[in-house]
DNA sequence: ATGGCCTCGACCCGAGGA
């Protein structure tokens, strides 16, 4: 089983991207953040006929996620229950017995900005509920966009960034503070290249240069890590014409 | 050269992203 998640950047520009990604790499499940569409605008049918069902919880211009799957999902959960939130940044579906949780972190903008507050708030509040969520069911997978580099290793340039919101200290206590409820960062159960990223800036030749982040995570409780056989970030629809800057991350499941 | 891009919405710039 293949699980995987990409932050599209507008699912109204990027839906040929997505439907190509699908037919060169058929996953079973994928999360989408960033679809910048209401409800009504979703494109349902053309998502299905590529085999896929989907579930989505979008609003005008801004956030707006989505679970696409192959198989059936129940138990659709809209938002945090214990965070009231206008914006849509979060979606749940239980596949195949699995607890799947696509998640769009808030950006943060500038360290101790209003956003940012806005931001550590939402982590806190997510890690409570994820705890709950795993106290339900312990296959647990929270994919998304976390918008929080974990370690400098996840950063081009540690000294240019120190600091800066995505990878602040509390930014990174609050990413440490939901492994702690018992999720793994897939991506680091194997040996990894060096300077791996999953968004580059469209600015500055960014990509060209691989000056990224690695933001964009697959979190896994214990019995789903220890079926994990392997996550790879594919930068490939990076370089496709009028590309999202982030691109997917996949795991795969034994 | 301290910026550079992209998307959206409303009306050609401003907000937001990361």
């Amino acid at each position: 089983m293949q699980l995987a998640t990409w932050n599209v950047n507008s699912l109204n520009v990027r839906l040929p991207h997505l439907l190509q990604w699908l037919a060169e790499n058929p996953v079973d499940v994928i999360c989408i953040q960033e679809t910048k569409l209401t409800n009504d605008k979703f494109p349902v049918a053309a998502i299905e006929a590529a085999g896929y069902a989907v579930e989505f919880s979008g609003q005008k211009t801004y956030n707006g996620v989505a679970i696409l799957s192959r198989l059936p999902m129940t138990d659709i959960v809209r938002n945090n229950p214990l965070f009231p939130d206008e914006q849509q940044r979060i979606l749940a579906a239980t596949i195949d017995g699995i607890r799947v949780v696509c998640a769009y972190v808030p950006n943060g903008q500038a360290v101790d900005s209003d956003k940012y507050r806005y931001k550590l708030g939402w982590m806190a509040a997510f890690r409570d509920w994820l705890a709950a969520e795993l106290a339900r069911n312990p296959q647990l997978a929270v994919l998304g966009d976390y918008n929080v580099a974990p370690e400098d290793r996840d950063v081009h340039d540690p000294a240019a960034w120190e600091g800066e919101v995505h990878v602040s200290p509390r930014e990174r206590q609050a990413l440490g503070a939901l492994l702690d409820v018992g999720l793994a960062d897939a991506y680091r159960l194997f040996d990894q290249p060096e300077k791996a990223y999953s968004w580059w800036d469209y600015r500055m030749l960014r990509f060209q240069k691989n000056q990224g982040l690695r933001i964009d995570h697959i979190l896994l409780s214990s019995p789903l890590a220890a079926r994990c056989t392997g996550c790879t970030i594919d930068r490939v629809p990076r370089k496709w014409k009028q590309p999202s800057d982030h691109t997917p991350v996949i795991a795969t499941l034994g």
